[in-house]
Parts: C-alpha cells; structure tokens; sequence
DNA sequence: ACGGTATGGTGTAGAATTTACACTTTACCG
DNA sequence: CGGTAAAGTGTAAATTCTACACCATACCGT
C-alpha cells in the first residue's frame, strides 16, 4: 500500500472488553489476572491488539469471541483511552468497548482456561491501568442504554420471569423499583411477551416465564424502562 | 522504551473534529476542503495526527487551537472509527471529537487561512471518508449532552438573550419550543442570571441580556432543558 | 406625532405521567 | 395442615408537562 502518511508515528492500538453478566441478583464483570508484563498479576479487563487487517469492531469481536466462544454478543464502543502514559510498558492506545452476555451461556471450562472470573460489579478491585476508568465510562453507557433500548435481556435467559427481569433492573439503576408500576410498564410494552410456562425454580407457587420478541419490537419500539 | 508488545502492528491515529458553531438560528459546523491526497479537495472535517508524545486529548486540543486560536474549548470525545478501508490512503484508525464554539470568538482571518467555512449543520455535502457517519454520532451525543448539562452556552456569547438561547434549544432538538414553558424552565436554574444590560440589536424594544453562573451551577446542579 | 410592526415578556388550567401503597393467591415444606 | 415465601394485582394523589393569548415597548416610516 502506498504510504500516504508516512512521515507520521504509528501507535499500537488494543481492544479492551468490559463484560457484563448478571447473577443472583447482581451485576458482574468478567476479570481476570493479567498474564505478561507490564502489570503481571494485577487484576485487569481481558483484551487483545488490534490487527492491521482487521476494523476495531471486528478486533472486540474476535477477542470477545476467543474468550467466550460466544457470537452474536451485544457490544458496543465505549470510547478511546489514549493517556500517554497509560500503559507503564509501550505507547499503547486502548478501544474500550463493553458486551451483555448471559452468564450461562458462558461455558465454566473455557472461562478457566482463560483465567477469567465474574466478579459483582460494587466489588471491584483496582485494575491495570485506566481499566478502572474504562469500567465506570463503560457502565454509565450501559445504564443508559439498557433504560432506552431493549437490551438487557442480553443479560438473561431467553425465557425469564417478571421478578429476573425487575432483580436486573434494579441491579443496573442501583435502586429499588415497585413493583407493580414495573409490571405496569411490561404490560405496555407488547413485545415482552408472556409465554404458558412456568419456572418453579424461584419460588413454590411458580412464576410465568416471558419472552422478547424482537419481531414484535421492530413494528413498535416503544422501549421505556 | 522497551519493547514489550514488539510483535504486533501498529498503525496510523487521528483525530478529527467535528466543531459545532451557532449562527443566524441555524446550527452550524465547520468544514474545508480536504488539502492532500487522497481525497484532495473533498469535504473533510479538520483533523491531524496523534503524536507519539501526547495523549489523544491533547491531540485533538493541540488541532482545535492549531484551527482556531482558541484555548478552553468545551470538546467531547465521539468514538473512535477504525474500519479497515476508512481511509483510501493507508490504515489509520481516527478517534472523532466534537467541540462547541462561539461563532463570535472565531476570527475569521484565521478561518480563512486554513479554508474551513461554517455550513449549516442540515445542509451538510458528502463529506471526505466516514465522516459523515462522525458528524451524525457528534450530533447525537451533542444534542443529548445539551439537555443535561449546561454547554450549550459555549454556543453563544458570555451575555445573550432568552430568545436567543430558546432558538438555540431549538435548532439543536429540532423542533420549536414553547415559549412561556422555556421561560418557566429557564426561571427555575438560579444559575441563569438575569443581569441590568440590555441588547437592542434583536428588537426594538430590547431585551434583557441573561449570564450563565459557573459558580452557582456548581451549587446546585438542577440543570434540565 | 402617530399608527404599524416586530420582538419581549407574562400565568393558568387541563392532560398526562409518575409515584406511593397493601392485600390475596399459591404451592411447597416441615 | 399451618407457616412461609414469592407471585400477582388496582387506585388515588402528586407531579410534571402541555397548550394557549394578550399586552408592552420602542423603533420606523410617513
């Protein structure tokens, strides 16, 4: 290729994934033990530098998809971290970008294999460098997305009760919601759909489980949460 | 430095910006005539490239006074745009930033000198590359960041009638606003200060020029329009 | 000097949305 | 078969949002 620009320095440039999950009633981030040099050892977002052949988008995809074995993950860009000195080793820029991913749907061997762990979100330890940073832009984004797109269900089985669905939203606002203006709001919204099944996992009496339908959505979008 | 990361490419970084101005009720930003190859003469958003010795901020603040003259310019990041074949010239990964200016505090001499004119934000042309798809992100960002936090006097002059700051809310959302019930809003943020002076240049009656209080802001942040 | 005109400035009532709140049902368990 | 823990359901008050019309002022042109 020709070299338009060559009198200009290049810079490496890296991805760096901020991994939600929800459980048990809290939100996580998948972290793990950073395994080389600079920082070996420190707690850090799980990551991978981006290739000369391959877009930003495509990078978090393929490091998303060499860590969970997962497609099709909801993701989106949090923005560019490019302090000088941000990584103590190289100038590295870093693209942070943050994913939704079903715990369950997230096999346990392959996550140790990776090192990796779920940890609650309010329990975070310090990361390698401007991680922490990344992980505070990352979750006010999603906070918002999350009230004004139907997403959070990326966060969840398929089929999910009333009350998951409630546990996730208030895990994600950090504050207690009513219950029954919550489920008002469902019942307006016709694409979460009830189903005829019942999980009896959550409590003796049984709960009836619903379902997204994103046919459904595409005619209305009127998401509001 | 040593070379902790030597086995992987690296790549060519930008900034570009996306400078929004407000003139005559109409959003506005700037652009030029794209002065090198590829592209040469094409729209373009001014941009330049991140140095090896500063931080992608100070990237885009060294552009934004290198452009204007101006220092302290309220300026967000938008996103970084990293697609393989962005550029036609070689890869390089650009990190969009928008700014918000006074049209006012902008000299024109110096505007000249660089070839950038201010064009009316919804008559855009194609512009050079992605920045199209930039310029829609900065907008969404911008409109959504003006409704939450006190900026969008960095639009206007230090002193500026309620009229003015109404058409300003107007051509940033998009739709007309109701007069008393902006009047209303605007009574309830202390911040907002009424000052003696009046401006007749809008009206021959004149209207009373209003201030915004950084100081009292920063009491009381109840800022919502 | 006077009428025309263009912008500045002001309050209220109805609609819509949001919030607070408590009891019954069900099925399992001991 | 009583205790228990979660599921499920409606209403009234408070708040916020919306729609809406007229007078004031000072300049301009005649």
């Amino acid at each position: 290729m020709t070299a338009f620009y060559s009198e200009h320095s290049q810079v490496l440039l890296s991805v760096d994934c901020i991994i939600f999950g929800f459980d048990e009633g809290k939100l996580k981030i998948l972290i793990g033990r950073r395994k080389m040099d600079p920082g070996r050892g420190e707690w850090s977002l799980y990551g991978g530098f981006v290739r000369s052949d391959e877009g930003i988008d495509d990078a978090a995809n393929r490091v998303l998809f060499d860590l969970t074995g997962l497609r099709n993950i909801f993701m989106r860009q949090v923005g560019a971290f490019g302090n000088v000195d941000r990584d103590p080793g190289e100038r590295v820029v870093s693209i942070a970008y943050y994913a939704l991913i079903n715990v369950k749907d997230y096999d346990d061997r392959l996550r140790h294999e990776h090192g990796v762990e779920w940890v609650n979100f309010d329990e975070l330890p310090q990361l390698y460098s401007d991680h922490n940073e990344m992980v505070l832009n990352a979750r006010k984004l999603m906070k918002q997305k999350i009230a004004s797109e139907p997403v959070g269900f990326r966060l969840l089985p398929s089929l999910f009760t009333l009350t998951q669905l409630q546990r996730l939203y208030e895990a994600v606002n950090g504050e207690p919601i009513d219950k029954r203006n919550f489920r008002k709001r469902i019942k307006d919204m016709d694409f979460i759909e009830k189903t005829e099944l019942i999980d009896k996992t959550g409590s003796k009496r049984g709960a009836f489980l619903y379902r997204f339908n994103k046919r459904a959505y595409n005619e209305d979008q009127n998401f509001k949460l």
